[in-house]
DNA sequence: TTGTAAGCGTTATCAC
DNA sequence: GTGATAACGCTTACAA
């Protein structure tokens, strides 16, 4: 008990014995067993973080914020790759309650509500990230990709364009039809919205790097060739966009000479060089980071604070791949 | 205790009982406390993954790899950035040791010796990835960066260069080490020794992204300044290759028609349009497949296996950058 | 200022 | 087949 007191820094110890118990501590190499520590005071300073797959770049991006944040409050992050499955996420989360994980980050596969209650039922903390959770009550922290799609709309409705292609995930996908819907209301406002086909990938191509790459090829290809063709693509995520780029290499197409491109997600810029895309850029890392301390603010208050959604604004990054103004006679 | 058993389904109990037990469990919503059980057991299911840095591609598949060889085998992952930092990394160290992890997947920031005596005096269990670990006892799940870079060397010879630089990260770092003593040794071999020159960045650009592209930058302007110029260069890794294509083309060389460019380390393909570097790979996904199921293995075995070092290949992957044969007057 | 008792939720052991 | 008991290592409450 004295030992405890010494080690936590809490309650009385004469110096003598604080001294005595750290020399032997040391001489010892005693480490403190957190998992005993954790069942009796029922905290386990750890997070856990559920996201679609670490090896898209915003989310690797957004995992490196919530660690920062996590770490500066003491905390430890578990990871866990869904891949846009619901049963993958069930599993962990499962899997996450019963190591009474404090709180959970959930980047959400599909229809979250399942999700949430069982993680409520537990009294486990939730932020949901990067995704809308309609009409449940928990902290959100997204980025509103309907604002973002619709600047970069705009941008190609001032540059000229009259012709547009979306390339997007299934339909369905809450963030891709965001996405769609913020482009398509920028045309609808101009009363372009009969100049724009939609098209859609499937359910396999949600957010998987080299399926949605290179399903974005294919659509690509579609959007040619349809006649007329449009002279403005819209990618709605980055692997889209870069699918895209090919496509439009392999058909001879310049860009932004013959076909202007833009994209939602940004790449790092570590990446990319010459940096290239014309992106609604999402601040991935502030995202996480956000959402990790407010999670561990829900975790530490002593009375909860009412739920809130955070929504970033994303950055509207012009580059060379949307070009200069067109004139397009149609 | 009968519900116990039922759980686990471990020893006797009636088929009656069971079902009362599994209905009682749906109906209470009950989840086993594995933190209850771990500090019995003490097993935890737990691993952790201390890395540089998530954010590097590299990391990021070989954290990919972890992750699933660890959840196929009912294991969590801790993930830790130790930014390169021995002090960060031993901060970690100490909070995953408290928490009862049963193995630690570690790229150690410096020398790991300090690092291992920790660990392995609590009876955690360790991996080493992705750097050497000399003299210590314990596995080690790594890549031949010499034999790799020797192998680009090789070629660059093959084609007719004469005169070589290597941009590299601080003299005395392990990989870099490796990296640049493969590539200078395969120039010794042909008796061109004589016709490398060395650039060291300084310790903080040891495999920072942006850090890292903006030394690889400055080296290779110094590089170009140089009199002879080579006419190729060597990167250590796909940060430093980064810079040096940014500054060769604000220099107005073109690669590989002036200048050919190789790099150890890809990238991974999603993020290259179209993929243009001649790089030796390393095999990060299935390294850190490998280095989990290692530890797995060393964590489920009764009595310990010896310890081993894994050394995978890299891939000698040849694309644009490196150019054709030339023909060089010096 | 220090130490005792009890309990957190499991499970190994052994009686019933 | 089932259940009582104790123990894992810690901390809260209280007694000395």
């Amino acid at each position: 008990m004295t030992v405890s007191r010494v080690i936590n820094n809490s309650g009385y110890a004469a110096a003598a014995v604080r001294a005595r118990v750290w020399a032997a501590i040391e001489e010892l190499g005693y480490v403190p067993n957190s998992v005993a520590r954790s069942l009796r005071s029922s905290r386990t300073y750890t997070l856990a973080l559920i996201l679609a797959d670490i090896t898209n770049p915003f989310f690797m991006t957004v995992a490196r914020g919530v660690e920062d944040a996590a770490s500066a409050a003491g905390y430890m992050v578990i990871l866990g790759n869904s891949d846009e499955s619901a049963e993958k996420e069930h599993v962990y989360l499962q899997m996450l309650l019963q190591r009474q994980v404090d709180g959970i980050l959930l980047v959400p596969a599909g229809d979250p509500t399942e999700s949430l209650k069982l993680i409520q039922r537990q009294r486990a903390h939730v932020v949901v990230l990067d995704r809308p959770a309609r009409g449940a009550t928990v902290d959100v922290v997204r980025c509103d990709s309907e604002e973002g799609s619709f600047r970069l709309g705009r941008l190609l409705i001032d540059l000229g364009h009259r012709r547009f292609a979306v390339i997007a995930g299934a339909e369905g996908e809450v963030v891709f039809d965001g996405r769609v819907r913020g482009f398509v209301s920028a045309l609808n406002e101009s009363g372009l919205g009969d100049r724009v086909t939609v098209y859609h990938g499937d359910t396999e191509t949600v957010f998987h790097g080299l399926t949605t790459q290179s399903s974005g090829y294919d659509m690509t290809l579609q959007a040619l060739a349809a006649s007329p063709a449009p002279t403005a693509i819209f990618a709605a995520n980055n692997f889209h966009a870069i699918g895209a780029l090919s496509a439009l290499r392999d058909s001879g197409k310049r860009v932004p000479e013959d076909v202007a491109l833009v994209a939602f997600d940004d790449l790092p810029p570590v990446f990319v060089t010459p940096p290239f895309l014309t992106v609604a850029a999402q601040p991935a890392y502030e995202m996480g980071r956000r959402a990790a301390e407010l999670l561990i603010a829900r975790i530490d208050a002593l009375e909860p604070p009412p739920f809130q959604e955070t929504l970033f604004k994303s950055e509207l990054i012009v580059r060379r791949s949307s070009g200069g103004p067109v004139t397009v006679v149609d």
